[in-house]
DNA sequence: TGTATTATACGAAACAAATCGTAAATTGCG
DNA sequence: CGCAATTTACGATTTGTTTCGTATAATACA
C-alpha cells in the first residue's frame, strides 16, 4: 500500500529510513527490537521510536499486527523499490539526472571491492550488448 | 568557507540544493536570477526565493557581494564536494554503506547513453588496474 | 493477589524548513 | 522632481520532524 508508480509517493524522513533499514533487514520486528537495535547507532528514548513507528504506520510506510499487546511491524515498502525512488530524486536533486554523473562520482570516491568491481563490470557488458 | 573535511558540514536542504544547482552552473547569480530559473520548475513567491538565500548565506552556504544595491551570490562550496559529501551519506543511509550496491541500483533502473557506459567503462578499467 | 515491568496512546514542546506579507530603502525614468 | 518598480530586511505563519513525559492498560511473577 505504500508506494508509487501508483499514485502517491510517501517519502521517508531520515528517521524513518533508519527504522525501515532494521525492518527489511529482519522482515519484522517489535518496537523493542527496533529500539535496540537504532541504541547501536544513536541515542534515543524509548518512546521516540513507538511514536515515530506509529507515524510510519499511519503514514502506510509500515504494516502491523496488533492483534497481541507487543505489535510486530513489518515494511510496507519494498526496499529495492524505495532505494529506486530515492535514487531518482537523489540523482535529479544533485547530479542534474544524470546517473552515469553519480556512477562515476560514487566509483571514484569510494573503495569498491574486487569482486564488486566485477559485478559492475558484469551489469556493464550487459547494458552494452543493448 | 563551507565544507567538511575540515571541521562542520552544512547540509543543504532540497530547496538550497536546487538554489546552489543555478549558482553551480550560472558561476553567480542575483536572487532575481535564481528566482526566474526556479520558476521554471517550481511556483513559488519572489520574497520566498529572497529568504532562502539569505539563510545561506547566514549558514555560509553562499558568498555574496552586497557592495552594490542588488547583490550577487555565488556558491560557497565546490560541487564536486558537495556532491561527494551528500552521496557518501546517501549511500550509507540507503545501501547499508555499499557503493557498489548504489552504482547497480544506479545503472539497472535509469537510461545511460553509450557515451556515457564507455566513460564508465574507462574508470572501471582504471579502478581494476590496482 | 498485588507489585514491578513492559506496552501503547497521546499530547506537547523544541526545532527546522518553507512560505509569504509588509515595510523601508534605492533606483530608473517620464 | 516625483512616482513606479525593484530590492532588501524582517517578522509571522504554517507545516513537518523529532523528542519526550505522562497516563493507562496488560502482563509476569514473587
Amino acid at each position: 500500500m505504500c508506494f508509487m508508480a501508483e499514485i502517491k509517493m510517501v517519502k521517508p524522513t531520515e528517521s524513518e529510513l533508519e527504522i525501515l533499514q532494521v525492518l527489511w533487514e529482519k522482515g519484522q520486528a517489535t518496537v523493542r527490537d527496533v529500539h535496540e537495535r537504532l541504541l547501536t547507532i544513536k541515542g534515543v528514548g524509548y518512546t521516540t521510536t513507538l511514536k515515530l513507528m506509529q507515524i510510519m504506520y499511519e503514514k502506510g510506510l509500515v504494516n502491523r499486527d496488533d492483534s497481541s499487546r507487543t505489535h510486530i511491524y513489518m515494511p510496507a515498502c519494498d526496499k529495492e523499490h524505495t532505494q529506486k525512488a530515492l535514487l531518482g530524486k537523489f540523482i535529479s536533486n544533485l547530479f542534474g539526472g544524470s546517473s552515469s554523473q553519480l556512477v562515476l562520482q560514487a566509483l571514484g570516491n569510494h573503495k569498491v571491492s574486487e569482486k564488486e568491481l566485477d559485478d559492475i563490470q558484469q551489469l556493464l557488458d550487459e547494458l552494452k550488448r543493448k
